[in-house]
DNA sequence: TCCTGTGTACTGACCGGTTGGTATGTTACG
DNA sequence: CGTAACATACCAACCGGTCAGTACACAGGA
């Protein structure tokens, strides 16, 4: 019924987002955001105390809604380990066409915001990681995983596989974004050689 | 003999190396630089036409480098298609301690060059992702690596987990860079799932 | 040996333009 | 009539870049 609310506030964001984006934080300015919008400063200091609290904003939408995905995905007692290594690739993967704007934004430019909030965003990112990590160590101690397995590098190397994406991946390429996620997954899980050792 | 020899226009390129990894290249005003070696704007222009020539200089460094490097260990033909992956990740690992700084640099401030240079830089740049997708082609021809191999999907992937690393990996933590390459190496060439497949 | 010419390396003052941010109106509406 | 939602005008600080001028080393001629 109420679509259409404009909501100066979001809009403002939203805006804001895909200029960061595209020219990044520093090399956006206030007033290119208002001229975007057609308001004046005013406006834009109306609705946010600072530049940078608007780049807080961004981080945390963003960051949590990203962890209340994954929760979803490492609770799910119904799937296997295999199952939730696809599951994660496949969310990070889809997520650049999603909200790859922000995922963006979200690694290039946590840099600007002061201390005080990077404290806040950190820990949350690390949560992210950390909560792959138990799932592998998960993973090893149920046999699934093979025990030789470092979860901390395990972890790093499937955000390292993901997070790369973002550089390169374009959902209107050749391959969708399911079918990258599920040979990323292929790759970890089974690796690219040649059976040659003993297992 | 003439160990000694102060160069002014390396000593401006390093110093600014420095400065543009902590704070960014936008953040970074030519000022910051001239007042870190105690000389003015004018020596700044006197050795470099802009900022941006500047930062071109480290771009062009960096990565031409770096492809000498990988042209090395790809050549090589007493290494087999294992080994030539253990190699890449070692030297991109490695390359953290070695010119951590410069490759940050490389990979967050390119945006800052303008069409003209980034059009000499991001050839360069491709052609070492190439020459990693050509070398796993050739590996899986020769029956080294799986036929089911996206050679494209896993140079993504090689250097997805390589270059994640610049965010995490510091060379004084609890594993070496060697231990890190190798993990990522049986990771990636092995898989972490026990085999529960058929092949 | 002295004088003079010349290029290098650099200084310091300055430019127009832009920045994030603010103080103070003005307007529309409940 | 009061308050929410803006517009307008402005600020000091800073930006990349320019430019005329200069200290000094060194070369060469007399």
């Amino acid at each position: 019924m109420n679509d259409e609310k404009p909501d100066m506030r979001t809009l403002i964001a939203e805006v804001s987002l895909a200029l960061f984006e595209k020219r990044g934080f520093t090399e956006t300015s206030v007033q290119d955001i208002c001229d975007e919008l057609g308001v004046t400063k005013g406006t834009f200091y109306y609705y946010f105390a600072s530049k940078e609290a608007l780049l807080m904003d961004i981080h945390e939408q963003y960051i949590v809604t990203l962890l209340e995905e994954q929760g979803k995905i490492l609770a799910d007692a119904d799937l296997t380990y295999r199952e939730k290594v696809c599951a994660i690739l496949y969310m990070l993967i889809r997520d650049i066409e999603k909200r790859g704007a922000r995922g963006r934004v979200f690694f290039r430019e946590m840099r600007h915001l002061n201390d005080e909030r990077k404290a806040k965003i950190v820990p949350l990112r690390n949560q992210f990681r950390l909560n792959i990590e138990q799932m592998v160590r998960e993973g090893v101690e149920a046999g699934a995983f093979r025990s030789a397995t470092n979860p901390k590098l395990a972890a790093f190397a499937l955000l390292g596989i993901a997070n790369w994406s973002y550089q390169w991946f374009h959902p209107d390429g050749e391959l969708s974004d399911q079918e990258v996620a599920d040979a990323f997954a292929a790759m970890l899980l089974e690796g690219i050689e040649v059976a040659s050792r003993d297992r």
